[in-house]
RNA sequence: GGCGCAGUAGCCAAGUGGUAAGGCAUGGGUCUGCAACACCCUGAUUCACCGGUUCAAAUCCGGUCUGCGCCU
């Protein structure tokens, strides 16, 4: 990371619940930084408490970018993310600002840190709709023997009950004429085009399981019913995106009468504890992450930002 | 005090003579166009305890302890 033609660019992620919203505050106004956010939930208007999202009192004027841009119908994924991510960045660095990425999908951040390559992929819904229906009907090892005779590498690596992934594999090589693996192989070779710095703030796992619980328990209280119940009015149904989000499909099903309300709680809550916990498995494998572990600073967060601070010295500026 | 029922992993739980299902939680992991998604792996040398019967016991018998219910 010697290279300082390269832009610089500042990660800030972690899991669910340690406190990266209050952090990229204090980051963002130490070192004159404007915020993408990098959430699938957050970038829709109207899903405020179950996404967690930043309120603009909290944003002490820094300007945020991918909050509140789409609405619940309309799609959002990784690609999308990308594109609009590149151009909020092209904002931020036209006003010689730094771009702080803040958020915990962790796929979007690897996918803009690395500039991955998605290929292109319109329209021809007809192929994969066929491969659905052949999973529906023949189950998934029908499609995975389909992908060991295009592809064996990918068969390799993906198990044959992931029926999306192995879709995504079919319909690549169908589209491209490409193995997904050999591309997929490719990428990941790519060097980062920017000057990074990547913190992943972190704490012992009992208390970010405790914060979730709170968290959850506060949202309730902030009226999350009320949210989904006005977004089912809006016409929001199970089959969104957006609707997929923790908070939203399980409240969604106590609307529908599937569950509980304490069983929706209840489900949201463990379910929030195992994304944090996947989150944490997806940053262990990231390379050249700094990993600023809350316990070791007392938890304060002047520690805390002046330990990121002592990094971006170091290796930004 | 008497009678009855129960006691299997952190929790729920199957198994009633042939060598401990399953689910949940927990932990670990995969991931390159739906990623807050999808998916994979993960535990009992042991069934409350002690003794007995039997080639063989979580399963049968006796006792002890604990819990629950009923009775006096």
């Amino acid at each position: 990371m010697s290279d300082f033609n390269k832009k610089p660019l500042v990660v800030l992620t972690g899991p669910t619940a340690v406190g990266k919203t209050k952090a990229s505050i204090g980051l963002a106004k130490a070192i004159g930084g404007e915020i993408i956010s990098a959430d699938s939930m957050q970038i829709y208007k109207h899903m405020d408490i179950g996404s967690a999202k930043i309120r603009p009192e909290e944003m002490e004027g820094i300007p945020h970018y991918l909050v509140d841009e789409l609405e619940p119908w309309e799609e959002f994924h990784v690609v999308r993310f990308q594109q609009m991510a590149k151009a909020a960045m092209e904002q931020i660095y036209a006003s010689r600002h730094i771009p702080i990425v803040v958020g915990g999908t962790g796929f979007y951040i690897q996918a803009l840190l690395y500039d991955i390559d998605f290929e292109k992929n319109d329209g021809d819904c007809a192929y994969r709709r066929e491969l659905e229906r052949i999973a529906g009907e023949q189950g998934g090892r029908a499609l995975h023997d389909r992908l060991k005779e295009t592809d064996p590498a990918a068969a390799a690596q993906i198990h044959m009950n992931n029926v999306k992934r192995v879709i995504r594999a079919l319909e690549f090589y169908h589209q491209t004429g490409q193995r997904i693996s050999e591309h997929n192989e490719r990428e990941r070779q790519k060097e980062s085009p920017y000057r990074f710095v990547y913190f992943v703030l972190n704490d012992d796992r009992a208390r970010i399981y405790e914060r979730i619980d709170r968290r959850v328990d506060q949202m309730m209280e902030a009226g999350l019913v009320d949210e989904v119940k006005a977004l089912r009015n809006m016409g929001c149904t199970g089959g969104m995106v957006s609707m997929q989000g923790l908070g939203y499909k399980e409240i969604l099903a106590y609307l529908n009468g599937e569950t509980s309300l304490e069983e929706a709680v209840y489900t949201l809550k463990r379910d929030t504890r195992h994304f944090a916990k996947r989150q944490i498995t997806w940053f262990k494998r990231e390379r050249e992450v700094i990993w600023i572990n809350k316990g070791e600073y007392g938890h304060s967060e002047e520690a805390i930002l002046a330990e990121m601070r002592r990094h971006l010295r170091e290796k930004l500026l």
